[in-house]
This record gives C-alpha cells, structure tokens and sequence, in this order.
DNA sequence: AACTACATTATAATTGTTCTAAACTGTTGA
DNA sequence: TCAACAGTTTAGAACAATTATAATGTAGTT
C-alpha cells in the first residue's frame, strides 16, 4: 500500500501538480502488486468503479499522457484499434492473447536477449518492442 | 511487371472475384520491386495518382482487408494512429523511423532469430514481430 | 438473357482521441 | 491569509480513422 504523500512527492518532484484526480488516478495504477496493462477505457472504468467516483475523460487522457511523458507508464503497440499502456516501464516484451486481447508480460528469461546487427544510418535505436501474438490452436492467423 | 491474368488467377484463386477495383489495387500494391508499406490513404493516394482514377475509400478499406485475410497483405502494429500493411508477407521485422513515420524492412540477417523459452498454456504463438524504433540522435524517447 | 450472389458506392454512423474555452484549484509570495 | 496567476479539469465539440448501411452495379452461371 503506497502512501498518498509518496505519490505528491512523486508528481511534484516531475513537475506536475498533486490534484485531487491525478492523486486518485495514482492510487488505481499504482497501488497495485501485478503489473496493470489497459486501455483508457479499462482505466477510467476501474476508477469508477474501484473508487465510485467519475473523473472527466478528457483529463484520463491528460493525465495518462503526462505520466507516459514522464515515464511513469509505457505504451505499447498492439493493433490500430486503441492504445494500450503498461505501468511496468522496464524493458519488456509482450504476448498478446487474441482470445481475450489481455497482454501478459514477457519475463527476462522468457525470450533471449535481441541482438541486432544492422543499424540505419544517422538514427539511434529508441526501443526495441517484441510481441508474440497467442490464440487458441483451433483460431486462424490473423 | 506482372501481367494482369496472373491477378485474376490470384484473385480466382482465394474466391475473390477479379472486379476492376480488386485489379487495378493488384497493380498498385504488387507491380512493383520493392515491398510497399502503406496505410490505407497512401494506398488511396497512390491510387489516384498512378492511375488517375478513384475508387470508394470503402473499397479500399475492403479490398486490403480481404487481401489481408487470404494472406496478401500483412498488418503491422506501430501505434494507434493508423493501420500499416506490408505487401511483404514473408516472416520478417521492423524498423520504425519516428522522424519520417517510414517503416523499413529487417532483413533476415539483420536481427538474430527470437528464441522465445516460454508458452502460454493452450495457446499456440501466431507471430513474434519486433518493431525496432529509431530516431535521430537529438530527439526524444518517446 | 436473366438470375443470383457478390462488389462497389456514397454517405451515415461509430469509435477512439484531441481540442476548446470556461470554470476551478494549487502554489507563491505579499 | 489572501490575491493573483499559472496550471488543471471539465463537458462537449471537433476530428480522423474505420466500419456499417442500403441502394445500385456487375461477374459468373444457367
């Protein structure tokens, strides 16, 4: 159970104000033991829900780009249809269960380390994301 | 240069009727050498001016969809900005340049192979596709 | 030629996301 | 303590990508 204080110490320290909602929105991300992967939606349905209290969408979108720019959260790159973030910000790679469109964490030994041999001129590498897409044995590729 | 009853056969083929659309966005997506990263207003773009003739963006979106489904086409998971397909259908990965949003093509010896330790239970991997995001030097991680 | 199932089309509808402008609130410092 | 200001929240409008709709058109078969 991480303390109120810790998450103003936290927002202050990165320059952001400890509001009311960004306190709240703290407390659903990250007053957690597992690793929560959402969308925006599965967030601001978890506030409501887990907090019964309703914070304007607009700003679980602010509040869900300030923590990425901070680095507080992840996003990651499934499909087109929305975006999907992570509040585990360590390097990581990803399944994807089709069935159930969850995300499961790739632990450090679960995959061998990417060795990449080729590097495009004048660019640095910024991240490099694997994902595994699972489903059922009786689904088709997609 | 492809003749145009090879496409027709193709399209025969996979239970696709060779209607004039389907044929002339054949022409555009696979006449030509290198493989084609897209999304689906490029391909609309691409479209127009290459053969100076419009075809419903509802046409569009249905045709890349159904080459998508018979395997001619292959959807790649950037961002959630928009869908990217890739005429190269091959087992092949990524690079995402930020600067340009272009997509690049790894070739096979450009990254060693993915050995992936762990499986899922009662799910069967569909794909391992790694998207290697670079940028110049002096920007951001985003 | 006529029938039928499949395709195309323009447009409406939907969805996820961003923008806007007004109201509100944390912080600073007098 | 309180005024002032910048940063924040909000509802709703706007937007962009995509999908659905329903009428019209066309390929393939008889």
């Amino acid at each position: 159970m991480i303390k109120n204080t810790e998450f103003i110490d936290k927002l202050r320290l990165s320059g952001l104000r400890p509001t009311k909602q960004r306190l709240k929105i703290c407390e659903v991300l990250f007053n957690r033991e597992k690793t929560f992967h959402f969308t925006i939606n599965d967030l601001a349905k978890s506030i409501s829900e887990q907090l019964n209290e309703k914070i304007s969408l607009a700003t679980v979108y602010n509040t869900v780009h300030a923590f990425k720019d901070k680095g507080y959260l992840k996003e990651i790159s499934i499909n087109s249809d929305k975006s999907y973030f992570d509040t585990n910000i360590s390097n990581h790679h990803h399944f994807f269960d089709e069935d159930t469109n969850q995300l499961i964490d790739c632990h450090e030994d679960d995959i061998e380390k990417i060795n990449i041999k080729r590097n495009i001129t004048g660019k640095k590498i910024k991240s490099v994301e694997v994902l595994i897409k699972v489903a059922s044995d009786n689904q088709n590729q997609n």
